[in-house]
DNA sequence: AATATTGGATAGTTCGACTCTCCAATGTCA
DNA sequence: TGACATTGGAGAGTCGAACTATCCAATATT
C-alpha cells in the first residue's frame, strides 16, 4: 500500500507518519522508483506498536526508539534482553548538582538495603536502583511514613507478580520472547497502576464501608 | 523568611517560584506591605511537595493543583478523599472520535469482567475503569498474550498491595490520613515499578543463570 | 540618601511532538 | 497523451507546558 492508505488505516495523519519515518521509528518502504514507495503490513502493525509506546507506556519519542531498536536487534541473553529494554525505558536520570550528594546516598543506601532484605540478586549499579532510590527520597519529603517493614511487604507482592511475567515469556522463539519481555514490562506498567486504584477502591469500600 | 530565601534553602529559583505562586500551586505569604511578603516553613515544605509532584509522581501542574486542593479541602468520607485524589490525578482521558467504539467497548468490558473475576467491589463508572480498558486495549494492539488467568494472578497480587497500603493510613488524624492517603498513591507509584524491575531482574537472573 | 530587594505583570524561551508548505518527480485516469 | 492527483523529502511553523527573564514602582536596609 502507499501512505496515505496506511495514513487512513491506521488512522494517523500522513505528516505524522512522515515524521515517524524521519525519526526513525518507522522503517522505510519499499522504493518502487525515486519518489514512490510501498508500505507492508508490517508497517502497519510497527505503527500500532509505536502508538502504544508513545501513549500508554507514556515514553518519548526518543525512549521509543531506543525501544524499538532493542526489539529490531535483540542481544544474545535472556538477562541482556531486560536490562536493554529497562535501559532504554529509564527517564533520564535527574543531573541535580552535588550539593545534597549526603540525600542521594542515604537514599541509595536505603534502595540497596530494601533489596537486600528481600533477598533478591540485582545489579547494584543498574538504573533502577537509583530510580528507586529517588522515588524513596521523593516520599520521605513528602512525609510519608510507612508503617515497619510496608516495603518489605510489598516487595514480596511485587516480586510474585515479576514470577507471573516471567511465566509468560515464550522459551523457545527468541524473537518473541524479546518483544514479550520488552513490550510485557513496559506496557503493563499501566495495566498495573489501573489495577492498583481499582484495588484501592474495593479495600476502602470495604473497610470503611457506612462511615462518615 | 522573604522570598529569596525561600529560593536558597529550597533550591529553587525566585522565578519558579513566583510562577508557582501565580498559578496557585503554592498560596501566598504573609503580607508586611504592600510589596513584601513573609514565608513559613509550611510554605518550604509545600514547595518540596510540589516538587515531588511535578517531578517523580509525573503530574502536570494542572494536576498536581486539583491534587493540592483535595489535601487542602479534604471531602468528608474516607471513599472520597481516595475517589477524589484519584480522579483529581487521572490523565485526561483520550479524546477519541467515534469510529472504533468497538474496540473501546470491548476492552472496557473486559476490564470490568476481570474485576468482577477478581471479585472487587468497585464504581464501574470510575475513570480507572477506563484507563485500565484502554491499557489491556494497547496491550492487545501490540499483541502480548498472557497466559491465561495471567491478569487474576496479577490481580490477586496487587490487591496485598492495596491492603498493605490501606493499613498505612491513620484513622484518627483526618487530615493525616487524607495527605497520607493521596501522596501514597501517587508517591508509591514509582517506588512500585521501580520495585517491578529490580524484582524482574531477580527472577530472570534465577531463571536463566548461566543460560546462553 | 544610596543601594538592594520585592511583588506583580508581561513577555520571552525551551523542548518535545507534531503539522504545514513546497516542489519536483511520478502515477493515474479520461 | 494530457490534465490532475499523489508522493517523498526537507525545512519551517505551530502548539502546549513549564518555566525564565525583564521591568518597574514601592519598600527595605544600611
Amino acid at each position: 500500500m502507499r501512505i496515505s492508505e496506511l495514513a487512513r488505516r491506521s488512522d494517523i495523519p500522513v505528516a505524522t507518519i512522515k515524521y515517524y519515518l524521519r525519526v526513525g521509528l518507522l522503517p522505510a518502504g519499499e522504493r518502487t522508483s525515486a519518489t514512490q514507495a510501498v508500505y507492508s503490513e508490517a508497517h502497519l502493525e510497527r505503527l500500532e506498536l509505536i502508538r502504544a509506546l508513545l501513549g500508554p507506556a507514556r515514553l518519548s519519542v526518543e525512549a521509543a526508539s531506543r525501544v524499538l531498536s532493542v526489539i529490531d536487534d535483540p542481544p544474545a541473553t535472556f538477562s541482556e534482553v531486560l536490562g536493554a529494554a529497562q535501559n532504554a525505558t529509564a527517564p533520564p536520570g535527574s543531573d541535580r548538582t552535588d550539593d545534597d550528594t549526603a540525600a542521594v546516598d542515604a537514599a541509595t543506601e536505603a534502595a540497596l538495603d530494601l533489596v537486600a532484605q528481600l533477598g533478591w540478586t540485582i545489579d547494584p549499579g543498574s538504573v533502577e536502583v537509583n530510580q528507586l532510590a529517588e522515588a524513596l527520597r521523593a516520599l520521605e519529603a513528602a512525609g510519608i511514613d510507612l508503617i515497619d517493614g510496608g516495603l518489605v511487604r510489598y516487595g514480596r507482592s511485587i516480586h510474585d507478580l515479576a514470577e507471573a511475567e516471567v511465566d509468560t515469556v515464550p522459551t523457545t522463539d527468541v524473537d518473541g520472547a524479546v518483544r514479550q519481555a520488552v513490550l510485557g514490562t513496559l506496557l503493563l506498567e499501566p495495566v498495573l497502576l489501573a489495577l492498583r486504584r481499582l484495588a484501592q477502591q474495593d479495600v476502602s469500600i470495604r473497610r470503611f464501608r457506612g462511615e462518615g
